[in-house]
DNA sequence: GGCTTGCCTTGGAGTAACTCCAACCTGCTA
DNA sequence: TAGCAGGTTGGAGTTACTCCAAGGCAAGCC
C-alpha cells in the first residue's frame, strides 16, 4: 500500500514516517516502478508498535535502540526486554502524573464554581 | 525566595523558569536589590500549576490564554473553566493511551519471553 | 583590599521531534 | 493532451525547552 494508507492505519503522519524511516528506525522500504513507497502489512505493524511507544513518551533515541535490536535478530531479546520494561515503568509514573492532575483540576474547578454562586448573590 | 528553591518547589528547571516569564505566562516578579528574582510562595504555586498542565500535555499557547484569564480577574471564570475541562478529557484520552500501549508492552513481553523458551531448547 | 565561591543575570545558540512547503515526477482519467 | 491526485526530495519553520558564555554582586577568607 502507498504512504497516505499506511499513515491512516498506525496512525503517524506520512511526513513523520519519512521521518522516521530516515532516522533508522524502520527496515528497508519497498519502491513501486513509480518510486513511491510501498508498504506491507508488516511494515504498518511495526509503524504502529512505534506510534504508540511515542504516543507514550518513549524518546526516539530509545525507539531507534529498539528498532537496531529488532532488526538484529532474537539474540538481542534480552536488551529489548528491558527497554520494555523501563518504558512499562514511565507509563506507571505517567498514570500517577494524571492522577495527580485531574485532582488539581477538580480542586481548582471547584473553586471556580464556588466564585460563581458567590457573583450570583 | 530565589529562584533555585522556587525550582525545586515546583518542578520546574530555573531555565524553563524564565522561559515561561518571557512567555507572560507569570504575574510581575519581584526583584532583589541585588537585581535577582525573588519568587512568593503564591508565585511558587502558580508555577506548580503550570508545571502539572504542562506535564500532562497542555500545549503552552493554551497555557498562556489560561494565565491571561487568571490575570484578568473573576470575569472570565467561564472561559477558565472550560479550558480545564476540555484538558480534563484530554487526561481521560491519555489514559486510554497508557492502557493501549501497555497491552501491547503485555503482548510482545510475552512473545519474547516465549523465544527465550525456545531458544534455550 | 584582593581573591575565590556561589548564585544569578541576559542574549543567543542548540536540540528533539516533528510539520510545512516548493518544485518536481508519475500515472490515470477525460 | 491536459489536468489532477498522489508521491518525491531537500530544506526551512515551529514548539518547548536546554545549554552556554560573559558578566554582576555579595559573602567569606587571607
Amino acid at each position: 500500500m502507498r504512504i497516505a494508507e499506511a499513515a491512516t492505519l498506525c496512525g503517524l503522519s506520512p511526513d513523520t514516517i519519512r521521518y522516521y524511516e530516515k532516522s533508522g528506525m524502520l527496515p528497508p522500504i519497498q519502491r513501486g516502478s513509480d518510486g513511491n513507497r510501498r508498504y506491507t502489512s508488516e511494515n504498518v505493524n511495526w509503524l504502529t508498535i512505534l506510534y504508540w511507544l511515542r504516543q507514550t513518551g518513549m524518546s526516539m533515541k530509545v525507539m531507534q535502540r529498539y528498532a537496531v535490536l529488532v532488526h538484529a535478530g532474537d539474540h538481542t531479546v534480552d536488551e529489548r526486554i528491558s527497554i520494555l520494561r523501563d518504558h512499562g515503568i514511565a507509563l506507571t509514573q505517567r498514570r500517577k502524573d494524571l492522577d495527580r492532575c485531574e485532582e488539581l483540576l477538580a480542586r481548582k474547578l471547584n473553586a471556580y464554581s464556588a466564585i460563581k454562586s458567590h457573583t450570583r448573590d
